[in-house]
DNA sequence: CTGAAAGCGCTTACAG
DNA sequence: CTGAAAGCGCTTACAG
């Protein structure tokens, strides 16, 4: 089992060469080495000169903000065409009016490890649906100690924390000092911010529950990355305690609520391979294995199967398996999973409409959202021992 | 062949219910619901009168770009602290500064569309990688109406086009004008834009040449998406003169001239799924058969692999398949795939040091990767044809 | 319908 | 080491 990370997506490293082609300059930067602002670009002060206005009235013109005449208007936008200039400075505009329509999105891990969790993906994408249409753009930040600066010196609107461990919550103080908006997806609630909760503790409970009745009693867990350490391993009571992951710790809770003994494996996140690990983990040992597995996180649970099978095991015969989240996953080897669809898209849209909210001065409630229990073909009764 | 979006990640929709939960309040502000800025945060200005210094003083002591003795910078540091000033707003000092620390990233698609591409992933962590520590951030772009208007109207210091078609071409003029350096990856080349190529092209005739030297004479192509227009399909000769996507028509090209009249089918982008559509579609008449299949992507390929195998065909005895990438795919069919590997960290991060190059004035040339042959498993010579 | 005025909050030469 | 001055480019009440 190594212990190096378990994808490497593009593999590149080794790959191809890169060679820098002659030929083609830069973006229409002749030779202006020492003038950091290469062209001095038109203001809007230079349009309203040339078309014989003032500012205000080009600056109407511009915004659609006011009455101006039609042969005034068309007057600015010659002038405006004729010195190339193409609309308002976005920088100026955005500390006159005091918004920039950017929103910030803080994500726990490399954008490459976020990204690899597509439930991140689809509610990064329920945010840009319900944001984008009023103008606003999405700003990665991620919580490393470079971005952490970025977080306090970007020019953001309003905040969504993805699942964010504590480490950031001081940051998120300086944020809302400034009185920017935060609304937090799965964190732990924190005091003064717009909380998007799942109903994760309850969920794996019911999964357990589901196990429980179909009469399973060595059950062990899959766990997500339980904090920053980045280290696979048996779950152990003080790894628990230490865990800095709200979203695994309630799960973890939630199967401890009806096992409230249960063991497991903790990877390093929520990927097919990383199931795969921790299943060759809890699996090999034939008179130590479990008789069903609790998985959180689709990807853990298909993983898992396939550990199984690699291990002559048959689903459900020998094993029931259960996952989380209800992605469709590309692998034979899951389809069907018994787990539990969790509304990723209308939890992204639900952050986009809770920033949209208290940016406009209102004082959106905070929401709660329910998994739905999806019966698939992974799960049965556990065989009798020695039969 | 179903025409509705073959991967609905999340399947949220009917999933879960949402419910507001009670109690909590939104985000430190009471009830200002007239007053666009809730709370009148500190400025410098008052920090610096409240220390009994000067306003360029109090900044040369947040920014340490000046020198400030001990004590001037202790008082200004607690009179700060006892102001709850956090330090400088960050939008008046990216107008001041003329800079925001903020890079624009065009996608094509959709945010959950372009993070599917795990190539598309890896480039991202790539640009950040390297624009990071200097304290930039990625500011997502999308190619749909409402963004282009962010392209033109958020405070951007450069751009860095992901594949971009062609109908981006006039935002990007205006960003151009505005003095902003633009950098393509494996676009058009465009004129002022740095241009990190991939050689497509040629490493698909590589593969072509692969499949030629087997043997095979009835070869099909199964593409990524050739347009907006979210059509599967036959690849025909008007669909292909009609293509917007660069990378796609690269690979096409490169693949025609090996095999001058080949056909094939057209899928919606790189996902597993699309390519088992393809699959089916190419694979289902026996007569009609291709003995070997040019997958545009790996995703694509590991599809077409499965639609074999569901058809009862072996691969790569009935059938040989390439792929395109090098990623790392999570499915056993695709395991020891023959595919161009390459180097997508090395391009986002090539992408990276040419936006900060151009951001200090430099004139960064062109780069061009290129991608690296893998044989696996998955070609063999053609069957003979009724042994 | 148009303009003069003020100011968003900061940083940067430039003097002292 | 510190301060006075100017200004980044725009928008917004407010008068007219």
């Amino acid at each position: 089992m190594s212990d190096a990370r378990a994808d490497d997506a593009g593999g590149a490293g080794d790959a191809g060469g890169a060679i820098a082609a002659g030929g083609a300059v830069a973006a229409g930067r002749a030779a202006a080495a020492d003038t950091p602002a290469a062209a001095p670009r038109p203001t809007l002060a230079a349009v309203a000169r040339r078309a014989g206005v003032s500012p205000s009235t080009a600056s109407l013109a511009f915004n659609d903000s006011g009455p101006v005449a039609g042969a005034t208007r068309d007057r600015i936008l010659a002038a405006a065409r004729e010195l190339g200039y193409d609309g308002p400075d976005p920088r100026a505009r955005s500390l006159r009016r005091g918004r920039s329509g950017i929103i910030g999105v803080v994500l726990e891990e490399s954008l490459r490890d976020a990204f690899r969790d597509p439930m991140n993906v689809v509610m990064l994408d329920g945010i840009a649906d319900v944001t984008g249409p009023s103008g606003n753009s999405l700003l990665l930040l991620t919580e490393t100690a470079a971005s952490r600066a970025s977080l306090v010196e970007a020019p953001i609107d309003a905040v969504v924390l993805f699942g964010c461990s504590p480490s950031v919550d001081s940051k998120v103080e300086i944020v809302q000092r400034r009185g920017i908006p935060v609304v937090s997806i799965e964190g732990r609630p924190l005091p003064g911010v717009l909380d998007i909760a799942l109903d994760n503790r309850e969920a794996t409970r019911a999964l357990a529950e589901h196990l429980r009745t179909l009469g399973h009693e060595r059950v062990a867990l899959v766990t997500l990355e339980l904090d920053r350490d980045r280290r696979r391993g048996i779950l152990t009571g003080p790894r628990i305690d230490a865990a800095t992951s709200f979203t695994a710790l309630e799960r973890v809770r939630g199967a401890q609520e009806v096992y409230p003994d249960v063991s497991g494996f903790a990877t390093l996140g929520s990927t097919i391979e990383e199931g795969r690990i921790a299943g060759h983990a809890l699996l090999a040992d034939a008179r130590a294995r479990p008789t069903a597995v609790i998985a959180q996180s689709d990807l853990l649970a298909a993983g898992v199967i396939r550990a199984a099978v690699e291990l002559g095991l048959e689903v459900p015969r020998d094993l029931s398996v259960v996952g989380f989240d209800g992605v469709r996953i590309d692998d034979p080897a899951a389809a069907g999973l018994t787990t539990m669809v969790q509304p990723a898209l209308d939890k992204g849209r639900a952050a986009g409409r809770g920033v949209l909210e208290l940016l406009a001065g209102g004082s959106p409630q905070p929401v709660s959202f329910t998994s739905a229990f999806r019966r698939g073909s992974t799960t049965a009764p556990p065989r009798q021992p020695r039969p």
